[in-house]
RNA sequence: GUCCCAGUAGCUCAGCUGGAUAGAGCAACAGCCUUCUAAGCUGUGGGUCGGGAGUUCGAAUCUCUCCUGGGACGCCA
C-alpha cells in the first residue's frame, strides 16, 4: 500500500513522461533502518532532468505529503521516506482481523485448476532423501496454490514400469530368496537389483536377459506379472507408512503401468500427424528445429518407453482434468526429457504444451555426488525420520519433561525438522545430505519456529487473549520490525508460488520468528500498559506461523 | 566434444528484473534464566562475492572470456 501511495505521488511530481509502473520498480526497501522505511534513488533522472540527482530528490521530497509518512529525508540522491508507524500498525491489524483466514490468500487462481506431479517413488526401491525433495516441494506448491485460489490435484506417479523391472525379475529369479522379501521386501528387492547392476558389469549379456523380461512383463506373460504385481503391493505397503508420517496425501495414486493398453493410441496420433520417423530400428519424433535431441517413441525391439508413456499420461490428464497448469516436480537432470515431452505436443499442435512446467530441483548429494541405488549408496527417509524423531523426543526429555502428549509433539517437531531442511533452500540448488544438519534443531530450523509458535500461544494463554475483541493501536515501537515484516506476508505467498518456490515462505517465517523472538526478550508482554494491543499483534504473528508452516506441510505444536 | 546449472564468511545458505557500509544460521569466543517456554536473546571475530575484462553515475547482480564442480546428451526413469 505504502508503495502505491509513495510511487503515485513521485508519478505525478514528475510528470507524463514518468510512468507510475516504472517509479514503482525504482521504490526499495533500504537495508539500513537509519535510512528509513522506503527508498526511492534518483540518479536515473539525473540525465534527463539535466539536474544533480541531490536536487532532484530535494526537490521532489518537498511535495511529498501524506498521513503514512511521517518524514521524508533526503540523503546525497535518495529520498528516505519513515513511515508511521502508528497508522501503519493499525492498517495492517485491522486488515488481519476482517478476516484472519484470508489474510496471506488470493484470488488470481479462482476458476483454475493446477495438477501435480509429484513424489513418484519407484517400487522395490527405498523411499529415499531424493523422492522425499519432490514429495515435500510438490505438498508445499500444492498448498501454495490453494492459497492463491487454485483447485489442485495431486498425482503420486509410482514408477512402476520399465525396462529396470525386467532387470528386477532377472535378478529376483536368479538371485532372490521369498523369505527374506516377506520380512524385508525393499531391502531384499534392492539387494538383488545391485547384485545384477555389478554382475551385468562382467556379463554384458545379462542386461539383454534383462530386456527381455521386460518384454515378457509387456506380453503379459504370467510369471512376470504375477511377481511383478507382488513387488508393488510390497513396495506401496511401505510408502504408505512413510507419507502417514509426512502427513501427506494424494488425489490419485497411479503407477504408469495404467498407460501400457493406451500408448498405442499416442503413438497412432503422432503417425497420424506425420511426426514419427524411423531411425536405427526405434521410432523417433525429430526435434531439430529447436535444436534438440529427438525424442525416443518405441524402442527398437518394439516396447515402449518412458517418453511414450509421460506423453500418453499428459494427453490423459489433460482430458480429465481440463488443467491450467501442470506442474511436474521432478530432479533438474530430466529437464532434456521435459522439453522433449513439451515439444513432441507443440509439434503435434496441442495449444496447451505450455500448461506443463517441469519443476526442477537440486539433487540430494553424497560427498558431492549423485546418490544411486544400483551403487547401494542411498540414505533412507524413514531412517532419518525416525533419527529425527528421537532426537526431538531426547531434547523435550531434557527440556519440558513435563510436556503432554510428548511423543507426538516429537513427531512433530522430528518430521518437521526433516520437511524444513529440505523446502528452506532455492529448490534448485544440490543438497549436501548431513544428517547432522537435519537434526540440528536452533537457528534455521522448523523446530525454531515451531517453538516461536509455542511462545505465542503461551502468552496469549498468560493475557486472556479474545482474538473477537482485538485492540489494533499499538504504539511500542519495539513492536515495528514485526509489524514491518508480517506485512509481507501476501506479497510473500503470492512471490512463492508464482516462482514456484516455498523456500520463499521458509525464509519469511524464519523472519517473522526471528523478530518476534527479538521483540520478546525486550518487551514485557503481559501485565504491561499495552497488554492488549501487543496481545493482538502476538495473535496476529501466531495465525502467521501456524498457517505459514501448515502450507509448508509442518505441524504447530501448541506446546514443546 | 556439445548444451544446461552452480561457484558469496571455516561450513550451510540469502541477496541476483543493477543502487547507500554484501546479510542470516551453524561452528568459535564472551555475556544473559528470583521477570511472559534459554529449541531463546545480546555482543565479538570472520568476505579479493571463483579469476580477468567490459557496459554504467553505480556491478555480487548485466555481457564476454577463462578456471573449478555438477548434471544431461535415443533404446533407464
Amino acid at each position: 500500500m505504502e508503495k502505491q501511495i509513495l510511487a503515485l505521488q513521485i508519478a505525478h511530481i514528475l510528470g507524463e513522461d514518468y510512468q507510475r509502473d516504472w517509479v514503482q520498480q525504482q521504490i526499495e526497501t533500504p537495508k539500513q533502518p537509519n535510512h528509513g522505511d522506503l527508498a526511492f534513488p534518483c540518479f536515473p533522472l539525473a540525465k534527463t532532468l539535466k539536474k544533480s540527482p541531490h536536487l532532484i530528490a530535494e526537490e521532489i521530497s518537498s511535495h511529498l505529503k501524506h498521513p503514512i509518512f511521517k518524514e521524508v529525508q533526503t540523503v546525497g540522491g535518495y529520498i528516505n521516506i519513515f513511515l508511521d508507524q502508528k497508522f501503519v500498525a493499525e492498517h495492517t491489524l485491522k486488515q488481519f482481523y476482517q478476516d484472519p483466514e484470508a489474510y496471506g490468500a488470493h484470488e488470481f487462481g479462482k476458476g483454475k485448476t493446477v495438477v501435480l506431479d509429484m513424489s513418484a517413488p519407484n517400487i522395490a526401491k527405498p523411499f529415499s532423501m531424493g523422492h522425499l525433495r519432490s514429495t515435500v516441494i510438490g505438498n508445499a506448491l500444492a498448498n501454495l496454490a490453494q492459497k492463491c485460489g487454485y483447485e489442485t490435484v495431486k498425482i503420486n506417479y509410482i514408477g512402476d514400469y520399465g525396462t529396470q523391472f525386467g532387470k528386477l525379475l532377472a535378478a529376483y529369479l536368479k538371485w532372490g530368496e521369498e523369505e527374506s522379501l516377506k520380512q524385508k521386501p525393499i531391502k531384499e528387492l534392492t539387494r538383488v537389483y545391485v547384485k545384477f547392476h555389478h554382475a551385468s558389469k562382467e556379463d554384458p549379456s545379462l542386461i539383454e536377459e534383462g530386456r527381455e523380461w521386460f518384454k515378457k512383463l509387456e506380453n503379459n506373460d504370467e510369471e512376470a506379472v504375477t511377481l511383478w504385481k507382488w513387488f508393488k503391493a510390497v513396495s506401496l505397503e511401505e510408502f504408505e507408512k512413510i507419507y502417514k508420517l509426512l502427513g501427506i496425501t494424494f488425489d490419485l495414486v497411479r503407477g504408469e503401468a495404467y498407460y501400457n493398453d493406451k500408448m498405442d493410441g499416442t503413438i497412432d496420433m503422432l503417425r497420424e500427424k506425420g511426426l514419427l520417423e524411423k531411425s536405427d530400428g526405434a521410432q523417433v519424433v525429430r526435434l531439430d528445429e529447436e535444436a534438440l535431441p529427438p525424442c525416443l517413441i518405441r524402442k527398437s525391439n518394439g516396447t515402449t518407453i518412458y517418453a511414450t508413456r509421460d506423453l500418453t499420461a499428459a494427453l490423459d490428464r489433460k482430458q480429465t482434468y481440463d488443467f491450467d497448469e501442470a506442474l511436474y516436480v521432478v530432479g533438474h537432470e530430466q529437464t532434456l526429457h521435459f522439453q522433449q515431452i513439451k515439444h513432441v505436443l507443440k509439434k503435434a499442435e496441442f495449444s496447451w504444451a505450455d500448461q506443463l512446467k517441469h519443476i526442477s530441483f537440486g539433487m540430494m548429494l553424497q560427498d558431492g555426488k549423485k546418490m544411486s541405488t544400483r551403487q547401494g549408496k542411498t540414505v533412507l527417509l524413514e531412517q532419518a525420520l525416525q533419527e529425527a524423531i528421537s532426537q526431538a523426543a531426547k531434547n523435550i526429555k531434557e527440556k519440558n519433561p513435563d510436556l503432554k502428549n510428548a511423543q507426538k509433539v516429537a513427531e512433530q517437531v522430528g518430521v518437521g525438522a526433516v520437511i524444513f531442511h529440505d523446502l528452506k533452500h532455492d529448490r534448485r540448488n544440490d543438497v549436501e545430505f548431513s544428517l547432522e544438519d537435519m537434526l540440528t534443531f536452533e537457528g534455521h530450523t522448523a523446530p525454531y519456529i515451531q517453538y516461536t509458535y509455542a511462545r505465542t500461544v503461551s502468552l496469549l494463554e498468560k493475557g486472556n487473549f479474545d482474538h473477537k475483541h482485538p485492540v489494533t493501536d499499538v504504539q511500542a515501537e519495539a513492536a515495528w520490525p514485526l509489524i514491518k515484516t508480517i506485512r509481507l506476508f501476501p506479497e510473500v505467498i503470492e512471490k512463492a508460488y508464482q516462482e514456484y518456490d516455498p523456500s520463499k515462505l521458509a525464509r519469511h517465517l524464519l523472519d517473522v520468528a526471528r523478530h518476534f523472538n527479538k521483540f520478546y526478550a525486550h518487551t514485557k508482554v503481559v501485565g504491561s500498559e499495552e497488554e492488549q494491543a501487543l496481545l493482538s499483534l502476538i495473535y496476529a504473528v501466531n495465525y502467521q506461523l501456524k498457517d505459514g508452516l501448515s502450507i509448508l506441510g509442518i505441524q504447530a505444536p501448541e506446546n514443546m
